[in-house]
DNA sequence: TCTCACACCTTTGAAGTGG
DNA sequence: CCACTTCAAAGGTGTGAGA
C-alpha cells in the first residue's frame, strides 16, 4: 500500500445531520449478522467488514467507554475494517468521523447510564473527521490489507491543534467510515467538503457506539480494557476474578466486625462498587484507609 | 468531573554482532 | 550484505490523589 503525505489530516464536516442519520441502516444491506449486530455492511456494491467485531461486541454489552484527555487518547478497541468491492485501479480516500448518537448528556448513576440534560454538542457547528494515514490509495491496495484507525486520538480540548477528534465528556458517540472515490486527477484535500457528496459511501456499525468519559465509570469496562489492550498489560493479574478478589480482601482487612462483606466466590454475580480514599489522622500521621461499599451491579 | 504525575508495559528503531 | 539480537527511548496504559 502506498503511503501518502497526508497522514493525519483533519476535515470539518458540515452539520447537515449531526445525529445518527437513520437512513444509513435502512439503506445498507447487512449480512453475517452476529446477534443484533452486522459484521458486514454492503452499499452500492462496496462491502465493509468490522474485523474486530467480537471485541467490540464484548465492550458494547457493558456500554463501551472511551477516555478523553487534553493531549489526546487512542481509542480501544479501535476501528479496523476490511474492504471489498472497490474498483481496483481507482483511488479512494478514507475518513472516519465520530458523531453524536443523540441529543442528550449522560451521567453514571446507580451503575447505569441515564440522560441528565441536553447535549452540549447540539450547538456545535462543525465536526471533525480523521483521514486514514494511507489515504488516498488504490482500491486494490485497500482491499488486500486491513484498514485500521489506531492512530486516531480523542480529546476534550476544544482548542486542539493536533488534529485529534474533539468530543464532549459524558456524551454518546458513534464512528462513521467514509469511503470517497477520488475524482480523476484531483486529490481530495482535507479542507474540502465535497467528499460528503453523492459518491461518498458511509458505513456505520452500531456495536462501535461508545460513551466519551474522562474517567472510567463502569468497572467492567476497565477490566475489559486491561484484559484486551496490550499496553494495559501491567494492570493484569493472574487468576480469574483476581482484581475483584484483591478488592474484597482489602475490604475485609479494613471493615469493622459486623459489616456485611459479599462473598465473591460463592456469589460470582454479586453487584459491587468499590471506592477508597486515603486520609491522615492528626495524632499519628499514619495513613488510614477509608473504604466504602455500595451494592450495585459491577461484576 | 477533571487533570496530572506515576509506574508499568509495548513498540520502535538504532547499534552491535556474526555468518 | 543480510539476518538476528540487544538495548534505550518514545509512547500508550490505568491508577490514585488532589482540585
Amino acid at each position: 500500500m502506498q503511503a501518502c503525505g497526508t497522514t493525519t489530516s483533519l476535515v470539518k464536516l458540515p452539520q447537515s445531520s449531526p445525529l445518527l442519520p437513520s437512513f444509513v441502516f435502512t439503506k445498507l444491506q447487512s449480512s453475517n449478522t452476529e446477534g443484533d449486530f452486522p459484521t458486514v455492511l454492503t452499499h452500492k456494491g462496496v462491502s465493509v467488514t468490522l474485523e474486530n467485531n467480537s471485541v467490540w461486541k464484548q465492550f458494547h454489552s457493558c456500554t463501551t467507554e472511551m477516555i478523553l484527555t487534553k493531549q489526546g487518547r487512542r481509542m480501544f478497541p479501535y476501528c479496523r475494517y476490511r474492504l471489498s468491492g472497490l474498483e481496483p485501479t481507482r483511488m479512494y480516500s478514507l475518513f472516519l468521523s465520530i458523531v453524536p448518537v443523540d441529543q442528550y448528556k449522560y451521567r453514571w448513576s446507580n451503575s447505569k447510564w441515564e440522560p441528565s440534560g441536553v447535549a452540549e454538542h447540539y450547538n456545535q457547528g462543525l465536526f471533525r473527521a480523521f483521514s486514514h494515514h494511507y489515504s488516498p490509495s488504490q482500491g486494490s491496495a485497500l482491499m488486500t490489507s486491513l484498514v485500521s484507525f489506531y492512530k486516531l486520538k480523542l480529546t476534550n480540548n476544544m482548542n486542539d491543534q493536533e488534529g485529534h477528534i474533539i468530543l464532549h465528556s459524558m456524551h454518546r458517540y458513534i464512528p462513521r467510515l467514509h469511503v470517497i472515490p477520488v475524482v480523476d486527477g484531483e486529490i481530495s484535500l482535507p479542507d474540502k467538503l465535497a467528499f460528503m457528496g453523492p459518491e461518498c459511501l458511509t458505513f456505520i456499525f452500531p456495536q462501535t457506539e461508545f460513551m466519551a468519559v474522562t474517567t472510567y465509570q463502569n468497572f467492567r469496562i476497565t477490566q475489559l480494557k486491561i484484559n484486551h489492550n496490550p499496553f494495559a498489560k501491567g494492570f493484569r493479574e493472574e487468576g480469574s476474578c483476581s482484581r475483584l478478589n484483591r478488592i474484597i480482601t482489602e475490604v475485609r482487612h479494613v471493615a469493622k466486625a459486623g459489616d456485611p462483606i459479599p462473598d465473591v466466590k460463592s456469589e460470582p454475580n454479586i453487584p459491587l462498587v468499590y471506592r477508597k480514599r486515603w486520609s491522615f489522622t492528626s495524632e499519628t500521621s499514619l495513613p488510614v484507609k477509608q473504604i466504602s461499599l455500595e451494592v450495585c451491579f459491577i461484576y
